[in-house]
RNA sequence: CGGGGUGUAGCGCAGUUGGUAGCGCGCUACGUUCGGGACGUAGAGGCCGCAAGUUCGAGUCUUGUCACCCCGACCA
């Protein structure tokens, strides 16, 4: 991928991680390790949020919202969450500035200290099991399944454009239930809804899995997650879902009455996903010519480019095009018809390729005498010739093909780089040409952490449904129930 | 915080032994073009990251400083 650059795709794209990504999606911003999310960029992020407020929806969950800023104190309630997110927070201590006596600029008012620190939120845990805490008395007030989306911040040592940024943009899910058989479906449920999503709507396949004790999140019980992988070979961590058990609730003192008279501590989970998502998507799809992107989460599905070389051509084609856009409209399709006259159609053609529109149009005179359009899809950069009539059922049928077959590429990709692998030194090598590699594990946290020193592989998850046929560990020959999922991850 | 690198036009870069700043793209105007990132002509655009120093003279040499990028430690 990307091998070279002509020097004109150079003023339109910026490359990273050998994948357009920042093509008209993002750029840093003056601020460490943040992200301006360009209008391009962000109605994906929108169509995105759509789509799974939809499936949130569906699974009876409500939209709330919390504060930015939490109190210090509340991070130190649970011992593990605060272990995990301590070293990475940005902390709020004053709340004023003053005019610098030897009059340059401004500075802190040191007199506008506060009592008590506030962490800007790495995460929602804490702040919202404290309001918990006044939600919930008895057991006629449970279940609460609340979604917030919301930015957080993570004051990484080290960021990366959309799969690691300082603040990120995510949704993140908090529920609270009376049981733990009811809080684990719940779990379980929200990663199906993320495995589901990923795979079609954003046409990436995923793993489901369960997370290593070391890889857990920081508070969980048990964090069960969708592992990506790219095109580089990298896997890609793409959602979470966390059991929580009573850890916050007993943190946060959050207790109901149950039907037999009898307290009870609540139980919890949480799940999320993020802009990182962006990065997932264009890392699975890209190609040298640009952004591909599946017509489920384009801002626009089709670019109508119209050919001419005077006025009189182009009104005629405006008048068919407003034939075809008028059916476009009614079946939902949505499009751009591109006759800024200030761009030649060749710009156009490359621009949008950029760009990942799934299908373009173009429209000249000789397609008004023919009764024709040129049809190019972007998944497959291939062009016919297509008759006007019934153009819109043949849109809509080739935007589903194009849905698939991008689909079928990362799944097809993903097969071709997955292998089982059963001795250390055959992981010592494969592991160096990217990939998932299936391999049998003692289940200890020494020999994870070995693996990882000696070759920078993780254990992404133990699959849910892998094969489960048990064997022996491929470092220490110790048994091991079943393969889990080695990889080198972003 | 360690190791490496880079700061020169909006973007990407060149700039020789120190002699007063250039290329490509983009931008503006006009004309010809328009079915795969057009071409010609004429323009506009720079405190050479910042600060000291050496020198008749510094983009270039010295010292300091700041910022950003990459590689680690950390992590979704």
């Amino acid at each position: 991928m990307a091998k070279e650059l002509t020097s004109r795709a150079e003023n339109y794209a910026q490359w990273y991680n050998d994948l357009v990504i920042k093509a008209d999606l993002a750029e840093n911003s003056a601020v460490r390790g943040c992200m301006v999310i360009k209008p391009y960029g962000y109605a994906i992020w929108e169509k995105m949020q759509h789509e799974l407020d939809k499936r949130f929806k569906e699974t009876g969950h409500v939209n709330a919202y919390f504060p930015l800023f939490i109190p210090k104190s509340f991070l130190s309630k649970e011992a593990d969450h605060v272990e995990g997110f301590a070293k990475e927070c940005a902390v709020v201590t004053h709340y004023r500035l003053k005019n610098n006596p030897d009059g340059s600029g401004v500075v802190v008012d040191p007199a506008a200290k506060l009592e008590e620190e506030l962490i800007v939120r790495p995460t929602s845990e804490t702040i919202i099991w404290n309001t918990y805490k006044n939600w919930i008395h008895s057991y006629r007030d449970l279940p609460i399944l609340c979604n917030q989306w919301a930015n957080v911040v993570r004051w990484e040592m080290r960021t990366r454009l959309f799969l690691r940024t300082a603040e990120f943009l995510w949704q993140e899910g908090h529920t609270a239930h009376a049981t733990k058989e009811e809080a684990l479906e719940e779990t379980v449920k929200m990663l199906n809804v993320y495995a589901d999503f990923a795979e079609n709507v954003m046409a990436v396949p995923v793993l489901k899995g369960v997370k290593t004790a070391n890889e857990r999140f920081a508070g969980a019980l048990e964090t069960f997650c969708i592992e990506a992988l790219m095109q580089d070979g990298k896997a890609l961590q793409a959602g979470t879902s966390h059991f929580l058990g009573q850890n916050f609730a007993k943190a946060f003192d959050v207790t109901f009455m149950n039907k037999e008279n009898k307290q009870e501590l609540v139980w919890a989970t949480s799940w999320g996903v993020s802009t990182r998502l962006m990065g997932a998507l264009i890392m699975s799809h890209s190609d040298d010519n640009g952004l591909v992107l599946p017509p489920a989460l384009a801002p626009y599905q089709v670019v109508i480019v119209p050919i001419y070389k005077n006025q009189e051509q182009l009104d005629a084609i405006n008048a068919k095009v407003a034939e075809l856009t008028a059916q476009l409209k009614a079946v939902g399709i949505s499009f751009k018809y591109d006759n800024d006259d200030s761009k030649k159609p060749g710009w156009k053609f490359a621009e949008y390729e950029l760009k990942g529109v799934p299908v373009r149009l173009a429209m000249g005179a000789r397609d008004l005498e023919n009764n024709t359009v040129e049809v190019a899809r972007r998944d497959t950069l291939t062009k016919e010739t297509v008759s006007f009539d019934n153009l819109t059922e043949y849109i809509q049928n080739l935007l589903d093909a194009i849905q698939k077959n991008i689909y079928q590429k990362a799944v097809d990709f993903r097969a071709s780089v997955t292998r089982e692998v059963n001795s250390y030194e055959e992981f010592k090598v494969e592991i160096e040409k990217g990939g998932f590699l299936l391999c049998h594990w003692d289940g200890t946290p020494e020999t994870e952490e070995k693996i990882k020193e000696e070759t920078k592989a993780t254990i992404r998850c133990i699959p849910l449904d892998g094969d489960t046929t048990p064997g022996v560990c491929m470092v220490t020959g110790k048994p091991s129930k079943q393969r889990v999922v080695f990889a080198r991850a972003y």
